[in-house]
This record gives structure tokens, C-alpha cells and sequence, in this order.
DNA sequence: AGACTGGCTTAGAGGCGATAAGGAACCATA
DNA sequence: TATGGTTCCTTATCGCCTCTAAGCCAGTCT
């Protein structure tokens, strides 16, 4: 709660960041993200145009932190849901998480494609971003359940032989990016399963289905199903 | 292969409509998305700004238009693969004409990601357009086989009374909308394979799996053999 | 008091989508 | 063959965009 730290002109200037990300993202909200422009986020705001280089370096950089304020808000969703059922056993609190995913995508449509339709486009992001460290918390929500999961109540995981040795091989890296909390057996269960959830929000929200499903809340609940039985909840 | 009918007049028009179309790739191709402008086309095909307004009624017009031609070309990829396995049973050629998909999709990727990242920002598309046709063909093409692996070699459905009432019904009305071919509990089952096939492609593509994998193909692979599953192949 | 810094302004270059107005080639027909 | 309509293309222009440059002004520091 030390957000008042620094000094006056230090907190001139978050309050000013501050208005320029909700004018960013009421315009996104209200004209699509074609209307988040710097011109149009500063006329908001009550400066006008160039203003806003002094608070980022251009379109990209006011973008990415955007998109960085609605990863971490996404997150934070999923973590009160996880901590709203502390007392329930992992199983329970991942579905939980899984369904306040959702239900953040679904109350916020613009934001939730904004994260990935519009800065998709780039090709290469740096990894140290503001963007990047917070998808990653994102991404780690469910993947830290996992591996209390993995601890707790091991779930089934296909032996390592059985796995087409390119596979193995990114799978091994990948266990080892993550401390090596998953093995890769664990990690390859846990991958599946966030490519299944995380394609069908994806999906949802591009309205790539739109031509066969109104609503996706059934399929979504058959689709926890399905990761429930995965997982041996 | 009558594609030179129609007066002097026509001919040229349709050289020039393919000469922006081929404008408008190679720029997508070699630039980004972003590249493809009306003004960059117009300079590239060699005639200057709104002439380009004489073949389009504006950018849209022509996102739309390139976006079929992909779609067309996408779908052409696919019955293609499906035709070189015409003798042998369904259920390869539905394999074949996956792997196809995706071949496409990694040959070709910045039109692959165009196809569904770039036009889904607009909301309401009209029905009768020509992208919304090619889509519908492209979509077709796995349709069609699983009709046809339905007709000769029927595959395990959910009874529809184990279906919640709200999905039973967007079934019901998807079946009627492809003239029954495959009543709801099968359609069920198509869809839930496509989703995962199609969703799959979409994150690799828009490199949402990058923090995980650098090569899908075994990925891939394993989703088909799921799907085999599935579909008791 | 003076110098520095940060926040802001206007001016402007260059590119974009889109419209308007007009010239030139083509084509059909009286 | 002359005339008129259609088609293709041009330049000019508007308003918006991103981004840079130059400069003003008020707090802040020494």
C-alpha cells in the first residue's frame, strides 16, 4: 500500500500515467482499438499530441503498457479466485481459476483480445518488458496450481520413452525454465492442457466459432471436464 | 480453365485486380500486415493513390478480397491433399488433409495469422461477402469428410440427453444449418475436434506458445492422434 | 539568484484513408 | 464517322495519424 511513495513531482507523474491508461483503455473499450491512438488517448487525457512522448516512447511502448495493465488485472482475477477457495483441495481452486479466466475474458471482451490480437502483429518483443513479465504472471497462476498439484496428488503423465524425442527435448528445456518443478512428463500434461483452455478462450474471443456456437460456457464447462479427467481430479 | 472469357475491358480489369492482389501479398509478406495500405498497393502495382478506389470501395474492400483469396488458396491446399489420397479410407484423408492445414499455415504464415488476426477486429461481417464464402469453403472441406466418415463408418456420439439443455440446442440449430448431415451429437464431436485442431494452429501461429515450444510439429502430431482417437479412427 | 529539469505547448514533415473534380482513352451506336 | 457514355486514371485536398523540433514556463536544486 506504499503507492504515495516519492516524490511530489514523482506522484504528479503516476497520477498523469495513471489517466492516460484509463483513457486508453475507454477508448478501447468504446471504439475498438483502431481508437487508442496517441493523439486521440492525449485529447482525452486534456493535453494535446506530443505531451504524451514525455510519458512513452511512442504508439508501441503506451501499447505495451496497456496490455501489461490488463495481463496483471487478469491476474490478479485469477489469484482472488484461487484465494477465495484457499480451504478447497487444488483440484477445485484450478477449476476456480479456470472459470474467473473466463469470466474476465467474457466481462472484458475488448481488453481480453486486445492482449493478443493487437500486439501479436509485433514479431519480436523483447523479453524484458513490462508486456512480457506480466503475461508471465499471468501465465504462472496456473502453472504454480499445477505444481502444487504435482506435489500434492501426482497426476498421470505419459513415460518420457513414449514422447517423440523432439518433443522430450523442448520439454526438458522447458521443465528446466521453470526450475525444474515440473518434470517434463508433468510439464507436457500441464502444456496440454493450458493450449486446450487458453486456444478455446482464444477462439472464443476472435469469434473464430461464432459460426456454430452463441454461447461457449457449455463447451468451456465440458472442456474443464475434460482437463479434470487429465488431471485425475 | 475459361478464365479469359469476357471483353478486352474485363480481361484487363481482372489482370489488374490480380496485380493488386499480388501487391497487397507481397507486402503482407515482406512488411507486415501494417504495410498493406491503399497508397503502398497503388505505388507497388504502379498507378498512384485513389485509382486503386476504381477496384475497392476502400481498404476494407481490399482486406476483405485478399483475405478470401487466402482462404481459397487455404481450402485449394486441402482438397488437394484430400484428392491424393482419394482411395484410401476416410479417415487418412482426414489426417492427410489436417496436416495439409497446417503445412499451409507454416509455409505461408504471415497470411495464415491475416486470415483470422487481422479481420476479426471488425465486429459485424456481413454474410454474403466473398471472404465470408471462402471461409465457409475452407471450413467445408473437414466438414465434408467427417460427414462422410459419419455415413460409412460412424463414430462414438454423446447420447444428447448427457448434454446440457443450452448446448443441446446450439446443436441442434448448427445441424439444421448444415442441412442435417450430421445430427447434433456428431456435430458435437466435429466441432469439439475442430476447435482443438484449429485452436491449436491459431496460438502456434500467433506465437502464443512461444514461451514453451519452438517446433509444434510433434504437437501437432499428438493432437491428430487424439482426434484419431475421437474419432475411432 | 541562477541553472536545471520536467511538463507542456505549437509548428511541421511525411504518410494514411477517402472524396472531389477533371482529363484521356475506349466503345457502342445513330 | 461523329457523338456520347463508360472506364481508368490523374492531381488536389481534407482530416487524421506518428513522430521530431524548438521553445515556454513553473517548480526545484545549489
Amino acid at each position: 500500500m506504499a503507492a504515495e511513495a516519492g516524490s511530489r513531482r514523482q506522484r504528479l507523474r503516476r497520477a498523469t500515467l495513471q489517466e492516460i491508461h484509463t483513457a486508453a483503455r475507454s477508448l478501447l473499450v468504446e471504439q475498438g482499438s483502431a481508437a487508442v491512438t496517441i493523439n486521440a488517448v492525449a485529447r482525452q487525457v486534456g493535453m494535446s499530441g506530443p505531451a504524451l512522448y514525455h510519458y512513452y516512447a511512442g504508439h508501441d511502448a503506451l501499447v505495451g503498457a496497456v496490455t501489461a495493465d490488463f495481463f496483471h488485472e487478469l491476474a490478479t482475477a485469477m489469484e482472488h479466485a484461487r484465494d477465495a477457495h484457499a480451504a478447497a483441495p487444488v483440484g477445485e481452486r484450478i477449476l476456480a481459476v479456470c472459470r474467473a479466466m473466463r469470466a474476465w475474458a467474457r466481462t472484458h471482451p475488448a481488453e481480453f483480445g486486445w492482449i493478443f490480437a493487437s500486439p501479436i502483429a509485433s514479431p519480436n518483443r523483447q523479453p524484458d518488458s513490462d508486456r512480457h513479465q506480466a503475461g508471465q504472471r499471468f501465465e504462472h497462476v496456473l502453472l504454480d496450481l499445477t505444481v502444487e498439484l504435482w506435489r500434492t496428488r501426482p497426476f498421470p503423465v505419459p513415460e518420457p520413452a513414449d514422447l517423440p524425442e523432439s518433443l522430450r527435448e523442448q520439454l526438458v528445456a522447458y521443465s528446466a525454465g521453470i526450475d525444474g518443478r515440473l518434470p517434463p512428463g508433468a510439464a507436457h500434461v500441464f502444456l496440454s492442457c493450458w493450449t486446450r483452455l487458453y486456444g478455446l478462450l482464444c477462439m472464443e474471443v476472435l469469434h473464430q466459432l461464432d459460426f456454430a456456437y452463441s454461447d461457449l460456457e457449455p463447451v468451456f464447462e465440458e472442456c474443464l471436464r475434460d482437463l479434470a479427467d487429465v488431471l485425475d481430479l
